[in-house]
DNA sequence: CCGCATGTTGGTCGCTCGTCCAAGACGCTG
DNA sequence: CAGCGTCTTGGACGAGCGACCAACATGCGG
């Protein structure tokens, strides 16, 4: 194998990874499975990381930025409020549906720290990220519309992250994506109804 | 070991299984974990299941019935519409910040139904049941109080399961049960404005 | 009372997993 | 060129897993 530093084989051992779990799911990527993915001997895993957990760890906080990016980049400008909604909602929906793994990897990556003794701390953060993710946006949109939002904005968008991640994890499942695609229209509809004009 | 018919035995089994389940997660649910709870030799495993999948197919099964049970147990009567949606979103976040571990488990056995040949039906199943439900209780509330819908109702039902089923994935995660409550109450007045008097 | 279906048990097989290690190869520095 | 830190590699380990089985116990129907 091409001499190589550790620190590159680290990253190239996490995109590993990361393929592995999109294609497979987080409980098949084995250390065997992410070194063959990469096309390493299985002894560089423990030479560039201490344990697999290390490894979970690093690939989860690099999901969670992902996940945000994608939200982020999500936003569209111009137009009124409405229109900037539900192209925004439509943007994100296009993202989920072109590439599932990735959301479904998300879920499994939460619900394996949930239960992993001191991973429980990341998955808040995970959410935390979300939740700070969507309350931005929010208050980014009333600043450029010049209205408020009639309520807390920390409300909204925990209620926004819920739509989506319910109707992501529901669509994951029985793919009805006409349905899922009203229900973004309903809550962007929604959404219009708590911003009032600033005076 | 005292004598029992196979049959009772695999009842005792699938409920050890429950509990392994949402004490220590889906994948601790392991055949020598959950005879060691059921208190029963290794033996008896394979004696009444052909594998651990079909255990968990049977498990599945049941948490799915347990869960639209709980939907449908925490509808309200009396009232008006308001009130009666209120109190039924109220009823059945109760029921989640009592048992969070079963919701917990009913999340992950859908991730591994979706990752597991042969099992994307049972999940498939699972949120079909739960879609029904909830345009049940819409369709009979919507009787009740001689109103409509303004929505077709499985977009609705849709839509519920969503927020409802996001809103507890994040609390499982950051235990925010005041901003929680907050969109739930979000959720039921957005609710009412999409009812209409029938005529 | 015998025979047979049914239930019980402890042990064992083959596999996969995370982890570790010894021995060697490489390539920069002095 | 010698020395040394860095990297590479294949194999081995112990543990835990699902699955299986042979031997034995039980109790009911004839």
């Amino acid at each position: 194998m091409a001499r190589m530093a550790a620190k590159d084989r680290r990253e190239e051992l996490i995109a590993a990874a990361f393929r592995v779990m999109v294609r497979d799911g987080v409980t098949k990527a084995t250390t065997r499975a992410i070194v063959n993915e990469a096309k390493m001997p299985l002894g560089v895993f423990h030479y560039c990381f201490s344990s697999r957990e290390e490894l979970l760890q690093e690939v989860l906080t690099r999901f969670t930025a992902r996940s945000a990016d994608a939200a982020r980049n999500a936003l569209q400008e111009g137009g009124d409020l409405g229109l900037r909604v539900s192209k925004s909602l439509g943007a994100f929906w296009d993202g989920v549906e072109r590439g599932p793994g990735e959301h479904q990897v998300t879920y499994e990556l939460t619900h394996y720290a949930l239960r992993q003794a001191g991973f429980e701390e990341l998955a808040r953060r995970q959410y935390q990220s979300y939740l700070e993710v969507h309350q931005g946006l929010l208050m980014e949109a009333a600043e450029a519309e010049g209205i408020r939002w009639t309520v807390p904005v920390p409300v909204l968008a925990r209620y926004l992250n819920a739509v989506l991640d319910g109707l992501i994890l529901c669509w994951l499942v029985d793919r009805n994506g006409e349905d899922s695609r009203e229900v973004l229209r309903l809550t962007g509809e929604h959404l219009l109804t708590l911003a009032e004009r600033k005076e």
